[in-house]
DNA sequence: GTTTGGATTACT
DNA sequence: GTAATCCAAACA
């Protein structure tokens, strides 16, 4: 089943959560969403639109479903969706996948790599799925979209965690992540690999 | 007009 | 740990 406007009819904190174990469908490729972000349009100093008013222009012009792909650090375009609903307006921003079907095209345009690291990240992920900014403004709801999200009856397990990778607004618990997924970028705030003692 | 700081990744 | 590399906000 395909998923429709009104999912992202909400705000994005539940839209962000609910998205945890769905399907992403692009360019002959698909995965499992297991970890994502929510930026909020008011109270949320980390969201776009808290200083650029393009963003801001974007939330007025577009319609939930949206993708928002922008370039981040001169050189990554990152994915996000539009969610617009009465508990307020904002985005879910696409951290990582589990890679699932057409891997061998994802590799081909990550240009190698081990599959855990395909989509462990907002930026690979972009990039695996043949996205970029030609896609900023496109539906991920309309009938003749180019990417899609399915139902994938994998809805199970959902770890809260704090945004990483940001300074404002860093102690929202807005990062959602599939609770024991190898796939994520990287493991909740606290599960550090080399513990202190 | 110039400076600064990112919702990152890959490599040492 | 840090280089790579672009945009827009903030300052002058």
């Amino acid at each position: 089943m395909r998923i429709k406007s009104d999912f992202f009819q909400t705000d994005p904190v539940s839209a962000a959560r609910n998205l945890i174990g769905k399907r992403i469908v692009s360019q002959k490729s698909s995965g499992i969403i297991v970890e994502t972000e929510a930026y909020a349009v008011k109270g949320d100093e980390a969201a776009h639109t808290f200083t650029r008013s393009s963003a801001r222009e974007f939330v007025s012009k577009y319609s939930a479903g949206t993708a928002y792909v922008y370039l981040n650090y001169g050189m990554y375009w990152l994915t996000n969706v539009l969610t617009k609903g009465p508990k307020g307006n904002g985005f879910v921003l696409l951290r990582a996948l589990e890679p699932e079907n057409g891997i061998h095209l994802m590799r081909n345009r990550r240009n190698g790599g081990k599959i855990k690291d395909l989509c462990s990240g907002p930026g690979k992920l972009t990039i695996a799925m043949g996205m970029s900014g030609k896609d900023h403004g496109q539906s991920f709801t309309s009938p003749q979209s180019r990417f899609w999200f399915e139902e994938s009856h994998n809805e199970t397990g959902i770890v809260t965690d704090t945004r990483i990778g940001i300074t404002r607004s860093a102690n929202l618990p807005w990062r959602f992540l599939k609770k024991n997924n190898a796939f994520v970028s990287k493991k909740k705030a606290g599960e550090s690999s080399s513990p202190a003692s």
